[in-house]
DNA sequence: AGGATGATCGTCT
DNA sequence: GACGATCATCCTC
């Protein structure tokens, strides 16, 4: 699995997100990622280290929670190597199996929409701060499996929801996959 | 101690 | 398409 961000944020796209909570278990195709780089003004770590983004100072590959707007929220994989503040935003999944526990959680049967937005995604998967600073290659409740045979075709965009550095196209989905959060298309950079 | 902010979501028109 | 919810975090006083 890639350090430097971009190549993570693609790599990503395919791989398969599996959380297991005593017999709850709930699994996910990533469909749509955003990068978020060293140096990047959008990027949770530009303004320095603090208690809340410290995980994204950490070794590449963990996971970092955080809430956003008192109500979601936002899992991102830990890029870079120890000591460069950088992660990759997962915005949308695949439901693969579990959906009755999601669809309970998230309080919808509709499908489409059971991961479909970072928050979202979160509530079907009951990841909360608890699980901010966790390997997600060794971790018993929650971690990442690789693509298996499955190859993607990724598109990208620019990235969605945020007003600095907005016209970088650091956005990655698989092409025509339905439960993708955001436009397949944006307006050109 | 107090105020502004935000990588969102659900609801309403 | 617009708006309010809701709160941890960060910045200023």
């Amino acid at each position: 699995m890639p350090v430097e961000t971009q190549a993570l944020a693609q790599a990503l796209i395919g791989c398969v997100l599996v959380r297991e909570n005593g017999d709850q278990t709930t699994v996910g195709r990533i469909v749509e990622t955003e990068a978020y780089l060293p140096g990047d003004p959008a990027c949770h770590a530009y303004t320095g280290k603090s208690p809340r983004n410290a995980t994204l100072f950490g070794p590449p590959h963990r996971s970092y929670v955080y809430l956003i707007y008192g109500t979601s929220y936002c899992f991102n994989v830990s890029s870079e190597a120890d000591g460069s503040g950088a992660g990759v935003l997962v915005r949308a999944l695949a439901p693969i199996e579990g959906t009755e526990v999601m669809q309970r959680r998230r309080g919808t049967t509709t499908l489409r929409d059971l991961c479909r937005g970072p928050g979202r995604l979160c509530a079907a998967m009951a990841i909360d701060r608890s699980f901010d600073g966790v390997d997600l290659f060794t971790h018993r409740g929650l971690w990442l499996a690789g693509r298996g045979e499955f190859e993607p075709r990724i598109g990208r965009s620019r990235r969605i929801g945020i007003t600095r550095a907005a016209a970088r196209r650091l956005r990655f989905y698989e092409a025509g996959s339905p439960y993708v959060s955001g436009p397949a298309r944006l307006s050109p950079s």
